[in-house]
DNA sequence: ACTACTTTTTGACTTTTGTCAACCATCTTC
DNA sequence: GAAGATGGTTGACAAAAGTCAAAAAGTAGT
C-alpha cells in the first residue's frame, strides 16, 4: 500500500483520520500481459490504481480496437463513465505489461467516502486535475494535424511511445497504423 | 438565484446550511451578443451558471476560432484550466446570444468550500457528470466520420445546430464549415 | 536456431476533407 | 431602401489520410 498514500500524497493531502480506512480498502493485485480488466458489456466495478506496468482502455468499433487512454505508474484508472453510473461499459481494460494494481470497489468507495467526508477534498482535486488533463487531450485532437499530435505526444508523453505498440499509438492518436509508421519514418531524417 | 437552486437541486443536493450563503455570493449579470467573458492570455478567475442564454469557448489558431464548447440554459461554464490552475487562459469564452448568467469568483467559492465543506460533495457529484460528457464528446470525435459526428450531434443536442452559426458548429465537430454545409445539404434529400 | 506469430514498414491507389474563390441570401443600419 | 456586414452554399482543385496487399522485421516458444 506504500505507493498508493505516498504518491497520491505529495499532491494531495490525505486527512490522517482516513489513512488506515483506506489502506485497508485499497487490495495488491498482479495483472499479466493481454488480461482484460474488464470488457465491452460489463458494469465496470472497480477503480484501479497503477503501482507497477501499464494498462489502456480502448473501444472496439466494427472490430477494430481504438485506444481511448493509457496508464501508467501512479495513475488512477478505470471505465469511469460505468465506475459511476453503473451502467455497462462500452469500452475494454486491457493490461499492457505485466502489472502491480491496487483495486477498490465502488462500494467500498462509497463507504470510505461517506465514513470520512473529508476525502471528498481530495477526490474533488484529482478530479480536477484529470479533467484538465481530458480537457488538453480533446483540445489538441481537435485543431492539430496528425504529426503534429505525433510530435506532440513525442515531446510531451514519450513513454507513451516507448512502451505501447505502434498500433495502439495509432488509433489514440485518431491515424491508421500505416500513417503513423510513415510519419515516424519521416521524423527520422 | 431562484434558478441557480432550482435547477441544481434536483440532480444535486445542496446542504442547508449552505444555500444561504450560496444564494449570496454568485452575483447576476447580463451580457450582450458577442461580449467577451475572458481573453486568451486573461487568468478567468470566474465560474458562470447560465440562466438565460448561450455561450461558447473558442481556441483562436493562426487566426481562425475552433469552438471548444457550448453552453446553455443550466450549464456551469468556464475556462476550467485556467479558473482551478489560475493559470492564463489559452481560450475564449463568447457570449452567442443576449444572456443572464450568474457569476462567482474563484476566490468566492474557495471560500465557501472551506466555510461549508458539505458542499464538496455536490461539486464532487457536478465534476463527474461533467467528465462523462467530455469523455463521450472526446471518444465520438475520435471514431466518427464527419458525417456521423453532425448527425450525432442533430439527434444529441439539436439545440446546437439550432441556436449556433453554423460556422461555430462546424469547428466544433473538427470540419470546416464548407464540408459542415454539404453535409447538411446531403441530409436534406 | 527454427518455426510461427505478431508488429511494422512500404507501395499503389482511393476516399475524404480542406482550401480558395465566387456567389447568394439575409439582416442591419444609416 | 441602398450599402455593408454576416452567414451559408457551391464548384474546382489540392492535400491529407485511409485502405488493401505484400514484404520485412521483430518476438516468442520449443
Amino acid at each position: 500500500m506504500h505507493n498508493l498514500l505516498s504518491n497520491i500524497s505529495p499532491n494531495f493531502k490525505i486527512p490522517a483520520t482516513a489513512r488506515e480506512a483506506l489502506e485497508h480498502m485499497f487490495v495488491q493485485k498482479q495483472f499479466n500481459k493481454n488480461e482484460l480488466l474488464i470488457e465491452d458489456g460489463q458494469v465496470c466495478r472497480h477503480m484501479y490504481f497503477l503501482e507497477q506496468g501499464c494498462i489502456r482502455g480502448f473501444y472496439n468499433i466494427d472490430g477494430k480496437d481504438i485506444s481511448q487512454w493509457f496508464g501508467f505508474e501512479n495513475d488512477f484508472a478505470t471505465s469511469f463513465s460505468s465506475f459511476i453510473t453503473r451502467h455497462a461499459a462500452k469500452e475494454y481494460i486491457q493490461v499492457v505489461e505485466d502489472s502491480t494494481l491496487w483495486c477498490i470497489s465502488r462500494d467500498q468507495l462509497d463507504e470510505l467516502l461517506s465514513k470520512y467526508p473529508e476525502l471528498e477534498k481530495t477526490v474533488r482535486l484529482i478530479y480536477e486535475q484529470y479533467y484538465i488533463r481530458l480537457e488538453e487531450r480533446y483540445s489538441n485532437a481537435h485543431f492539430k494535424t496528425a504529426t503534429e499530435r505525433y510530435e506532440d505526444l513525442l515531446k510531451n508523453s514519450p513513454h507513451i511511445i516507448q512502451r505501447m505498440p505502434l498500433g495502439y499509438v495509432a488509433s489514440y492518436l485518431g491515424i491508421s497504423a500505416e500513417t503513423l509508421s510513415r510519419i515516424r519514418g519521416q521524423n527520422k531524417k
